[in-house]
DNA sequence: CTAATGCGTTACCTAATTGTTAATAGATTA
DNA sequence: TAATCTATTAACAATTAGGTAACGCATTAG
């Protein structure tokens, strides 16, 4: 989905806020919608089916977490991603919002540049939606990888795993049978400018062996590796 | 919440009255529970949590304002509503009764019809808590969380944690099994400017394992932190 | 057949990360 | 205003992860 195509409603009674925040992410190519007050929010959310929400706590008329409330109930707009922006005094609430059902929050006062940031991480889990990876966790016939909790489970045993150990066994598994030279391998997860010795990928394989089981990996000779299952 | 999900406990040493009100008060939807004296409403609120208790002040083996205030100090019976059945002569009692922490009372006799509508009166209020300011508490596992008094109730106990303790241990409980790094928890409990050092989270950390409990609490080296039940 | 190459394995070292405690300044509350 | 209570930091300890060296084994090219 291309930038142009994403629309984001911004919701707050500060005219300020509004602009600001707006003008920097049209800067940024979005398509963005205002409203001042809850109600105004459900309407426009309602009419404009935008991806991206970021709705202030405090407003006159109707507060985010009721019109948070009441987005949700919309089954068009499940999947739109809702964001708080919250002063950093009020930090309780912060986390309150999720019970409304928002999917994160912001503190204000926030830099734009920041604001941008966060919202095209936001946004990646979107892309990640309608791209190949729906889930945050992949399964493999017996094992489950799950992302977010940075684990495994084989058999309904829990196996938790160094970074480098996840994020190699991630990698191999995101494709298994595909053959993954060291060169690759060494790219995606130590990074291209990283150097180390020539043994560091067989001692992580290793480890990965006696922690998951050795027939999972099978090793290419003089090409790579590749995982099998 | 809707009105199936409303349990009332009815105590009264008369078995006409518990009838009568309580045929009224189930055809409007409500769930109901009933005890004929002081003792058996005690265990029956601990077992049930009902959401409201109407209690006749005249009773056989422990009076009600004596099982209002044993109930007032079961943690989990806070929000509970309170309030008593009495005679119309004794008014008296009635100002007593809210030193043993009734929220209400009743006159006998009472219509039906009247009853209801002050039932309903009387819920409105437990409504607008859950409704408005969202649900108070977060029940995982033994532990329940409550977000209006900054504190967490473990097998009955109650836990007074200070702000940024709590902040943080609510942040990991909306999430369970979800590994928050650092920079997530920094984010959402310390919000975006803020600049600490690095061992302000563990710090934290260790203090809610302290007091808390040091197994709740898993730490993904190179990651983050996560909580698990 | 033998040397060369590439991979497997172990043990070990070091650097990075986290745990712990105590001290201090800042907030809050009585 | 004094008396707590909190948040943060600093300093140091403990732990763990990542990496490497050294050596062994197997395969293969010559």
């Amino acid at each position: 989905m291309k930038k142009k195509d994403i629309k984001i409603l911004l919701v707050d009674d500060e005219q300020d806020i509004l602009e600001i925040i707006g003008y920097n992410l049209s800067q940024e190519g979005y398509q963005i919608v205002t409203a001042s007050n809850g109600k105004e929010a459900i309407a426009k959310a309602k009419k404009e089916h935008p991806q991206l929400i970021i709705m202030d706590v405090m407003m006159p008329e109707m507060d985010g977490m009721e019109a948070c409330e009441n987005i949700r109930k919309i089954p068009e707009l499940k999947e739109t991603i809702i964001t708080f922006l919250t002063a950093r005094s009020e930090d309780y609430s912060q986390v309150a919002g999720f019970d409304a059902g928002a999917d994160d929050y912001i503190a204000k006062p926030i830099k734009p540049k920041v604001l941008v940031s966060k919202v095209q991480a936001l946004l990646r889990r979107l892309k990640d939606v309608e791209g190949v990876s729906s889930t945050t966790t992949l399964t493999l016939g017996n094992i489950e990888i799950n992302r977010e909790e940075y684990k495994i489970i084989k058999d309904g045993k829990e196996i938790i795993l160094p970074r480098k150990e996840f994020e190699l066994f991630y990698l191999l598994a995101t494709k298994p049978g595909k053959v993954f030279t060291r060169e690759e391998i060494l790219d995606k997860v130590w990074g291209n400018e990283v150097v180390v010795g020539g043994r560091t990928i067989d001692v992580h394989i290793r480890k990965l062996r006696e922690k998951i089981g050795d027939s999972f990996f099978k090793t290419i000779k003089g090409v790579g590796y590749k995982i099998e299952f």
